[in-house]
DNA sequence: TTGACAAACGCAACTGAGTTGCGTATAATA
DNA sequence: TATTATACGCAACTCAGTTGCGTTTGTCAA
């Protein structure tokens, strides 16, 4: 909670309200700490006993990327995924059971960032880098 | 077409049939020889003066991923992109433009992967690293 | 060359994630 | 506690991709 008590904290400094929504959706995203679908999001908020129209979420969603609180995260299949912005890192999503651990960093990409701008004149704004395999439990 | 004429020759010795719209897609494939969606296609073959159904380029693409000839590349947006197999390679996205450069490699991402089995425990089977920013002419 | 048959195809209807418009409810402030 | 911008719910929609089913066609053997 300690990251969701800053975040709501400094969305009140920018005169921001806090709703009763905003605060579960938080809650939901630091407690799972992981990419979420605006679905799982949804069944979560279900399963604590609340309701919440699919469209509020995705607003809510929306809002909190805007705000940079919140970042979308790209995997295989059709469902965008969520998360709590923070420390830039990559994902390793098992193929067998969907479960996504998170990475801090993956080599030098800085440095190849750089290459590819000498290389073909193209300027890396951001990159998406994740793995797929079998995790410790599926192998 | 020296690909797709190899594809062909490979279909038919596994006793694959050869239908004009299998044809038409590798040939597509083959000349834009970047990642295009199922509604791209859809269009450059309506440019040909051709037509087809939406569901036959599904299932086109679909055999074609099954027989390993085809691979898909998931980039940011809601459509899935495909493109001919061939060396690994990453993407580098015009975030402007949307023009998509192949980019033959990016550092050692092979010693990365101990790395993550070494640490995490993770088997990693494969991975997907995309780039975006500014194309030359987007600058 | 033709007939048989599995593979490929088209159509229509569907699914499911995400969006839009609009009227209502509510958190923050005065 | 009255005001008002922001958040919310509902219904209807969009759009990529899928499913079921009946028809067509490429291939091969006769």
């Amino acid at each position: 909670m300690q990251k969701v008590k800053k975040i709501l904290g400094q969305l009140k400094d920018n005169g921001q309200r806090i709703t009763t929504l905003r605060r579960v959706i938080l809650y939901i995203m630091e407690k799972f700490d992981s990419p979420l679908s605006a679905g799982d999001i949804l069944s979560e908020i279900a399963k604590m006993g609340l309701s919440a129209n699919k469209t509020t979420v995705y607003r809510e969603l929306e809002f909190l990327i805007k705000s940079e609180i919140a970042e979308t995260v790209q995997l295989r299949g059709r469902e965008q995924k969520y998360e709590l912005a923070g420390e830039h890192h990559h994902h390793l999503v098992c193929v067998k059971c969907a479960e996504i651990q998170e990475m801090p960093l993956a080599g030098d990409l800085d440095e190849t960032e750089n290459k590819i701008y000498k290389k073909f004149n193209f300027k890396v704004q951001s990159h998406s880098l994740e793995f797929y395999g079998l995790c410790a439990h599926c192998q």
